[in-house]
DNA sequence: CCGCGAATGTAATAGCCTATAACTTGAGCA
DNA sequence: TGCTCAAGTTATAGGCTATTACATTCGCGG
């Protein structure tokens, strides 16, 4: 295994580890360009290996970019796990929420790779994908800090992420630039961020209420 | 102009509005399979036109994606204006935020071309398509039926808005659905009409508070 | 240590798509 | 009538996905 290697050491006929070194190069090409710039030829070429060499490792382009979607959603759920951990007076859920924002917009290729293609809705149900969005989802719900009561977490969870990506799909169409702007993107987020909480407190609270009522 | 004929009669040697109908055609295409499945040679084989024909009305295919587009923009314009003019009991926002979530579903890969794909963003200031994206903003405005102040309608607008586009959003990947349905995405989209309107009516009171105050 | 099979890579090729160049048709107007 | 120009045509170049048949290497059992 040299993972590490981008191109294959010159003179053997053997890559070493082309799976890998395909995820990784095809995320550099969707960092900008998102899917369409994930060509299996041209990341063949950069990769010193023949055309159809990607298909001894990926059935077909779908294929692959399911593989690259998992591994984005991977480093997302990384960097949103370093976040929540930095030490900082704002809360978990504030701090996962600007460094969704972040990479939505800085990694906007693979970012619309990851929620707004077909392809996470395609995965099956046991599939590396698949597990992959879960977890990253599960970040979400730890980041409320709040306890299971009922599924008042989960649709709390729910709410904060669906209006995360909508800022981010919103700034990208540039309603956030120009004579609109009457609001930053942080902004935006931070009332999200400040409503579900309020939210999620009069939910747990309304249903602790109401378990005591009936005891 | 006989711009309801889909497919050019046959032995004539022009078409007749070969442009409209490509856009009509594209749309069709694009319902299910989003940008992807938008060819422009399939498109002239289904028009009963040679290849390189499309190319007279479409620098290229970005060109006709862009137009294609706009002219969805203008068509969830025209939804969400019947949705508001409706008479009901439920206020104009919350038909038009239902009316959105049932777009995006529906249509979904129409959906994925106005607000997922790069064509939007790239579009001039000036361009059909940018006008198209203001003119459907403009109605979520008029949706939240309040007094302009400030800018505080123009900011809730743009909270609404993404929040639905992120319930859209995740819908589609299933987060709806199997054992994390702990909500259903019309509840949720009621859950932020609710805040919204809270949120707004907090923010006017508070402005005029002050206004008052300082006068 | 050898040899064989599975994994991995290669060359050749088919088929689809975008896009351009050079030529043709026909509608409308002086 | 005849000219001009928009709109359509054929031919063609070049990129991409994907398959088929062949070549090479790795690593394991004998």
């Amino acid at each position: 295994m040299r993972s590490q290697l981008a191109r294959k050491p010159e003179n053997t006929y053997h890559h070493g580890d082309l799976r890998d070194a395909l995820i990784k190069a095809a995320l550099r090409e969707a960092e900008q360009g998102g899917t369409e710039a994930i060509s299996i030829k041209a990341l063949a070429k950069q990769l010193g290996v023949s055309q159809p060499a990607p298909y001894r490792h990926f059935a077909d382009r779908e294929a692959l970019l399911a593989a690259v979607t998992a591994e984005a959603f991977r480093q997302l759920s990384a960097l949103l796990r370093a976040a929540m951990a930095k030490p900082s007076k704002r809360s978990k859920l504030s701090l996962l929420a600007q460094a969704t924002l972040d990479f939505g917009l800085r990694r906007n290729g693979i970012y619309r790779l990851m929620f707004a293609s077909r392809t996470v809705s395609c995965a099956a149900k046991g599939s590396e994908l698949h597990e992959a969005t879960r977890e990253t989802f599960a970040l979400v719900i730890e980041a409320l800090e709040a306890p299971a009561v009922d599924y008042l977490r989960e649709r709390q969870a729910l709410k904060i992420w669906a209006a995360l990506h909508g800022v981010v799909m919103l700034a990208e169409q540039g309603l956030f630039t120009g004579e609109a702007a009457h609001a930053t993107r942080e902004d935006l987020v931070e009332d999200f961020v400040s409503e579900t909480k309020a939210a999620l407190a009069a939910a747990i609270k309304g249903a602790q209420r109401r378990k005591k009522a009936s005891a």
